[in-house]
Formats: C-alpha cells, structure tokens, sequence
DNA sequence: GCACTTTACTAAAACGCTTAAGTGCTGTTA
DNA sequence: TAACAGCACTTAAGCGTTTTAGTAAAGTGC
C-alpha cells in the first residue's frame, strides 16, 4: 500500500527498546510485563511520531484473532428488499467498530451451498459468527457451537450449549393474529413470507394456526398463500388468495414487505382497507408507519436485535459466555390504520403514524 | 478453533513433497513453476484427504493481500433507513464472493471521525475501498488514490486518477424537475435528503435549480426544505413546507424515503395526491411502486451499481486499471400514479406567478 | 551479606504462508 | 563432449506480530 510501511522494528529503534517491548506497551492489557512509565511514554511517543499502525496480518497469525466478525444472512434476496435488516445491521456495525473489530456480511446466494461461509471459520478469517435466521437442519452449526466456536444463532435454537438472541416468531404472529380475531374477524387469511423451509416464515405460520386454534377456527388452506421476500411476491399472493376466496376480512401477513405489497394489490382491486379487509403486518419496518393506511403491524426493535447480538457474540470471543445466553426481545402490538372490526361492524381505530398507538406487551 | 489445524506442513508431508510445491499446486495461476501432473494428483488428493484449508492469516502475511473489500457508508443512519443500499450491498456480495474476496462494512457513525476507516487501510486489513458518496473534502481518498491504493468512489470524483461508478445525481434530479415542469408545474416545491454538505445531496439539489433554471422560474427558498435521511424527517419537513407556502403544485424529494414520509405527511393533511400536490421521489426503492399512490421517480439499478463497483474494485485490486475508469449508470424517469397536472385554475394559463392560493384543504 | 523475589526489560521462537533463488536431473545443441 | 537450457522440484528467507522463557539489576528479609 503506502510506500515506507512503518513496523514494530521501526518504532522500536526509535524507542531505543525492543519490538517485545512495543508490543507490551501496545497491549496494555497484558499486565504480567512489567513496563516503566518513562519507557511507555517513550516508546508511545514514537508511535505517534512515525504514524505506526499495527498490521492486521501479523498480528493475526501470531495471535490467532482476526478481530473480524461476520454476519450471515440467509438470502441474498431478502437482503436486497427487506427493510428490516439494515436496522440489525446498522448497529451490529455501531458495537463492532466500537470494540475493535470489523464487519464482514456474507449473505448466501447459492441455495445449493448453504454453507458456503464455513470457509471464513475454517481459513480462520473471523473470530465469531451471527447467524441471522439459519436453517435447522445444518448441522455444521451444531459442530461449530460444540467446538466452542463462538456463534450467535436465534434463541430457539436446539443446542443447549448454543447462545442466541431473537425473539419468539411464533409468539408475535400469535399476538398479531389474536388481535385480528379480538377485533371480530373469524376469516383470516395467512400471507407467508419466504419459502415453507425457511424457519421464520415457518413459525409465523404455526403462531398464525395456534391463534386460531384458539379461537376454535379451523385453519382454512385456501386462505393461506405463501410468497417469497419480495413486494412482488406479496402482491402476487394477495391477488391469488382474492382470487381463491373472497370472504375473508383480514390479513396476517408474514412481514411488513409482503404486507405492502398485499396493501397494493388490494388497493388495485377496490379493496378499501380496512374497511373491507384489515392487514397486520410484521416486523414494523421503516416506512410501515408512513404508509397509507398506516400498517398495522408487530413491533420489533431491529437496533436492539443487533446490538445484543453484537454484545453477546463479542463476549462469546473474549471468553465469558453471555447473561443470560439467550435472549428473547420483546416484541409489541403497534395499532395503526390497517386494521378495523370486519365489514359487519363499523368502527374506527387508527393511530398515530409516530406512536403507533396502543402497545400490547409481550 | 477446531482442534487439530490442518497445514501446509501436513498435507506436503503426506503428499511426500516440499510445502513450496503444496503451494504453487494450489496457486495455480503461478505458470512460473511446472508441476508435473501427477505431483499435482497427489497433491490435491492429499488436500481433500485431510480437509485441508489455506489459513488466511498466514496467506495475508506473506503475501500482502487480505482477500478483503470494503464497503464504507457515510452515514448509519443512512444505512439503517434507505432501502436504496441494500440493494448495492446485496451485489456487492456477490462479485466479491465470486471472486474469492471477504466483503467488510464499515457505516460511519462518528460524523467528527469520518475517515475512522482509514485504519482498515492503514492496517493493511483491506486491499480495496468503495467509498459510497464521499465528501468531497476528504484529502484522505485522495492520498489514497495517488498512492494508487484501489478506490471506488462516485465518477464525478475530482481527481483524474479515480475510478467510479454511480449516476448523475444532478442529471436525475433535473429529469424529475423537468418531469414536473412538462406537466404543467411552476411552483415546485424542494425536499431534500441528507445534510446541505452531504454531497449527493447538494447535487441533486443543483439539479432541481437547474431544471428550474432552464424553464425561467426562479428559486423560492421558501419551498426548499432539507431533511435528513429518514421517512419521519420527510414527514417533518414536508408539514413545514406545507406551514410555509400554500400554493405549490409538486414536491420533487430528493429520494424515496423522504417522499414517503412526505406522502403521509400530505395524507394527514388532507391533501391530496396527484389532485392537489404531485410527488416525485429518486431511487425507486423496492417499496415505491406499491404505495398508494404509487410513487412517480427516478430509477436506478442498485444492483447493477453493487456490481459494478464490486468489478471495478477486484480488476484495480488485480493490477488492472478498469476500463472505463468512470461510468455513469442510466437514470430513467418512472411514471406511477403520484404526478399529474396540476389543479386546472383561470391563472394557470397566464403563466407567471400566481396570486391566488390553491384549495389545498378538502 | 547471602539467598530470595521483584522489576524492567530482551532474545528468540513461533504463527502459516509466499516466493526468489538454488539444485540436481535429463535432454539438446555446437 | 562440453556447455547449456529446461524441467521438476526444494531450500530458506522473509512477512509483522505475539508470547514464552530468560536475564541483569535492584530491592527485600533475616
């Protein structure tokens, strides 16, 4: 890079010390070695003076650490369209940097090697993995965690030695369904996001069907669709379940993208929300509240998902397993505008675009 | 991590050959050194036997390169609001695993240490940059160029030696203001995103002036407003603008995410879209084509930028200057349903300014 | 004042790889 | 047949740190 790299050996002449020395004083953290006062000035002098930056390469060979951490995303696509993950990322980003180490994002793109960022544990590239959603059935998880590498998965996940954050997927589609079927909506169809295999969309689903067994309504297989990531998709989706039936009175849409584009297909059909149908979303993504109508959805703080994960996968590195391992977020029920009682009863129940209203506890 | 590391040592030992020759198999590219094929088999099968990977560390040392890039935001905020970047990163981490590279992110929070990503340079932990809307005043990236370190930056960078990728941010915006003034506009209202010294920002800001410029109408700063990067600041100060002027037709934002804050903010007004105000935004965002109304802006391929850039950075990375160095990528205007003429009025045929206010209430 | 600990350092061996320079071969050419 | 070139390797010198083991000098206990 720079023309006159400056090295330990640099800046140890210029001390008039050793590069073990320059090193001692660096790492202040290793209080076994004794150092003088006079000498640590010394020596910290002449860093300042010749610029010295520590180089990544060699101090990760001799230690060991990389100081970089990953980021592991199930889909590139949901990437590309879900708004929910920069949030997770943007903060993930803020405790990184904070403690010294850097951000590596590795989202899969090829279905066919899931697994394919096993490469940066094995080349040794990174001290620690946060793996956003993974699949159940990849077993190098489970190796990895036993191996005692450092991973962060969601709490669910079954391996009692792993250490994850999250929050109950099952759970918050059980809270946003509850509450359709509070307002007196009996014909409640199920919008997924993602693939049947993919775990999230899967417990979203099982929250759904566990709200209705509830109210003792059967689950209605015409009225459950299931889209990918997209908006597209979710508009696709709407239109199929209009199409399949058409007296259901509200929505649960797996995640707020598809809920938009739900919204959309609805609106170019005539359908007046919440008037005719109602729609919950998921996830409270940025612009859910600024939509219209504003959508309700749950609420999840996506900054706090990734800086607890951050926290706890930075822990996991330096050695203490986190308190407690795992940690399920809350996650809250934000009435806005999408929703009303069905068709029969008229009623008016909207919130704010800001406050987003009433909040339900988890 | 995992217990018994796998080295060179170990596979030239079972390969019954020197760990020079373990490494110039595996490199292939070195033409220098013939490798008799059947070495090679042996070689390689030696590889596969023990599961042997190359340990990035010891790579990394000898040879200078870190198989690492990064992508650096201006801004978190940004990062955790626009859905505009996503897109970028999401092909930004194809080319770069494609081709064998780590993809590092680094999104300032810091906005007093705006080059705390140097280290990464300095540190030799990265051998390339893409630098997303850098501020002109960074001297840094211009050090870094010269030193011929690999930069991506934007193609209207000020220094001949720069590569970039990205679009016109003045042009865009003039096409949308054009837009607006062909339909009939005079009275065009500014919202822009980001800070007044945010580059692109201030670019499309220009653009806006300009097209203005161009149809003899004269800047009004009482209908210029600047937000910040997120729907709620769109939201704020489109209200404002709506409290300071009463009688524009057409709002450009300077992106979607302002305009969706703008469009709530118009909505809880009781203004109507396109009747009373039209809107056009810039980027088109996944969400913008399935809002209501869907939103009239200015599209660029995101992933096509990602990928570009990501090109652009391994062939300067590789030795290779690319060719051409600077590409602007296509803008085009898309027409959705948040434009159209403005509310017909007696004065809007004298042209000129007009004197009386439109019904912007119900 | 002798053995001892403590203090403040240094020497040098890793860490795992790349790569320039060298070493025997066999085959070719003048 | 000597000189040389090409082939298929090996040797070994780094790359820039960390860290263990060691050492000289000063301090402490009795």
């Amino acid at each position: 890079m720079r023309a006159g790299k400056i090295t330990m050996q640099d800046v140890a002449r210029k001390a008039g010390v050793s590069i073990a020395t320059v090193s001692f004083v660096l790492n202040k953290k290793s209080v076994q070695m004794a150092i003088a006062p006079e000498t640590r000035e010394r020596v910290l002098l002449a860093v300042k003076e010749l610029g010295y930056v520590p180089n990544a390469a060699g101090r990760h060979l001799a230690s060991g650490k990389s100081h970089a951490l990953a980021f592991v995303l199930p889909s590139a696509v949901h990437l590309r369209v879900d708004a929910f993950i920069p949030q997770i990322l943007s903060s993930l980003n803020e405790v990184c940097h904070q403690n010294g180490f850097n951000l590596l994002v590795y989202a899969i793109e090829d279905p066919s090697r899931p697994d394919a960022y096993m490469d940066m544990v094995h080349e040794n590239s990174i001290d620690g993995l946060f793996i956003l959603n993974p699949r159940e059935d990849e077993e190098q998880i489970n190796a990895l965690i036993d191996a005692d590498f450092p991973v962060i998965v969601g709490p669910g996940w079954p391996n009692p030695k792993a250490c994850g954050v999250g929050f109950s997927n099952r759970h918050a589609a059980l809270q946003a369904t509850e509450y359709l079927i509070s307002e007196g909506h009996r014909r409640i169809a199920c919008l997924n996001y993602g693939p049947e295999n993919y775990l999230t969309a899967a417990s979203r689903y099982k929250g759904y069907c566990e709200a209705l067994a509830q109210a003792d309504i059967a689950v209605d297989k015409t009225l459950v669709a299931w889209a990918d990531f997209s908006h597209e998709s979710g508009y696709r989706a709407a239109s199929e379940l209009l199409e399949r039936a058409d007296d259901f009175t509200a929505i649960f849409a797996g995640n707020d993208t598809v809920a938009i584009g739900a919204i959309a297909a609805l609106h170019d059909k005539g359908v007046e929300i919440p008037r005719d149908i109602s729609i919950v979303g998921m996830d409270d993504i940025p612009p859910s509240g600024f939509l219209s109508p504003a959508l309700t959805t749950i609420h999840v703080d996506g900054a706090e998902y990734g800086r607890q994960a951050g926290e706890m996968l930075i822990s996991l590195v330096k050695g203490t397993r986190p308190q407690p391992p795992r940690v399920y977020l809350p996650t809250r029920l934000v009435i806005r505008s999408s929703t009303a009682a069905p068709p029969v009863r008229s009623s008016a129940l909207a919130g704010g675009r800001f406050s987003g209203g009433i909040c339900q506890g988890k």
